[in-house]
DNA sequence: CACGGGCAGAATGTGCACATTTTTTGGAGG
DNA sequence: CCTCCAAAAAATGTGCACATTCTGCCCGTG
């Protein structure tokens, strides 16, 4: 008797997933203007569920702070001030000074041949002018080390932090220029190396404010406007027919 | 026609938030047993609202990760290993030595002044036997030096880890032990007052270290029971007549 | 007596209809 | 031409009915 119960909209739980992953990929690679509005309906018709699940997801995704949601008034992509972004890099800053605090600890040939590796690829990513594989390591450089403490909790702040940094990278930062530069990360591992703490905390912190003195405002402070069906235009309607206008 | 609309349970948005703040309450204040579940329907009698109320409530504390959701199973109160907790507990203290790290270069008189007259009140409430604040001071004494960076992401980081190892602490902390020495936040401050950050992050850590090895595990493995309508019994049921059995 | 299968009962998940709030629109008055 | 206000239109929030999934129990079989 259910022979075909799974295709009238009810229960189907990849969807959700589906659905958020789809918003949540947008969000980071920045695909998204800051400030636009992200309404139910549209949403529900592009991915061809109902607006239940939509709502359900755009909440999910305001508890995560990844949207600002205002009660009666639904969701928008944050706009970050400066100041906001400000923050946000100095918390991962102040983050990062506690988890070399630890790591100086637990400093091994291992954990050092592992960055030396990474560092590897980041030089090789440069030398050869491969801008987004160079922004991609540089990220990852710090999220390695959060890794290399082995505790989740601390992986996933930072984790939290840096997705809302890339979003806000993609207002404030003028084109790619957000890649570390190689020679910084190099000084932190080398730190690391001698087991100097001071050292490897101040290094660390005059690479974050080598970074954070680049970003600049580039502010309109007009409401943008955007066409949300291109945006996810790439992704497949989740079931076969969109809703009909 | 709508002349008594607002009493059959339509748009009342003060009511989300009540329900969402009892139940953390009694999540924060530890009357809730770990491993107990939280099914939606009693909770909806107890308080006298809709199931789909509770349901999202229930869903937002699942995503702070204050309860534990499972798909089609409903929410339980977290059951937390040893390890768990000792993962908090690192991660405070990371986030602690970090935050160190950036409070040693803005010391100045009316910060260790402040630090000093809550250093004073642990003392007089330790003096005078008082536990209970005691046990609430030690507590504000670590939430005092991450909003003295006054970065609101640091703080909110350190709160929710502080909501989560207080909900641990009632399940593995004998009684109300979880008191931190008044003298090792004493010896914090000092270090601080030195400009000295390695000794500053050395105290911190031995500190944490000295509670976490205070830390005990008496687990017995089976699925407690517990009257929920007795634990929220104190507060009026929002509407005026609770469901009717 | 142990073990497994399936059959109620209960609990969770979802679409829908409708209430409420916000936003836009259209026009009247200054 | 601008401002203000009311009513329509659109968007969000909520309760409800029902579908689906899970759980515990009962009973038949080896």
């Amino acid at each position: 008797m259910a022979m075909r119960a799974q295709r009238i909209g009810k229960a189907n739980p990849a969807e959700d997933e589906a659905v958020y992953q789809a918003i949540l990929r947008a969000l980071l690679e920045g695909k998204l203007k800051a400030g636009i509005k992200l309404a139910e309906t549209p949403l529900a018709d592009i991915f061809g569920v109902s607006r239940e699940r939509i709502r359900k997801v755009l909440h999910r995704l305001g508890a995560e702070r990844r949207l600002e949601m205002i009660p009666n008034r639904g969701a928008r992509v944050p706009r970050p001030t400066l100041d906001d972004v400000r923050r946000v890099y100095e918390a991962h800053r102040v983050l990062e000074a506690g988890v070399l605090s630890q790591l100086v600890l637990r400093v091994d040939d291992l954990l050092l041949a592992r960055l030396d590796a990474h560092l590897a690829e980041e030089r090789a990513a440069a030398q050869r002018g491969d801008r987004a594989t160079s922004v991609r390591l540089s990220g990852a450089f710090h999220v390695h080390l959060v890794d290399s403490i082995g505790n989740p909790e601390l992986s996933r702040m930072l984790g939290d932090l840096l997705s809302r940094s890339s979003v806000m990278v993609s207002v404030y930062e003028p084109a790619a220029q957000s890649i570390c530069a190689v020679d910084e990360h190099g000084a932190i591992v080398a730190a690391l190396r001698d087991r100097d703490l001071m050292r490897a905390i101040a290094v660390s912190r005059e690479h974050f404010l080598h970074v954070e003195g680049r970003l600049r405002l580039d502010e309109d402070a007009t409401t943008p406007t955007q066409d949300l069906a291109a945006v996810f235009a790439g992704r497949r309607p989740l079931r076969g027919k969109r809703r009909s206008a």
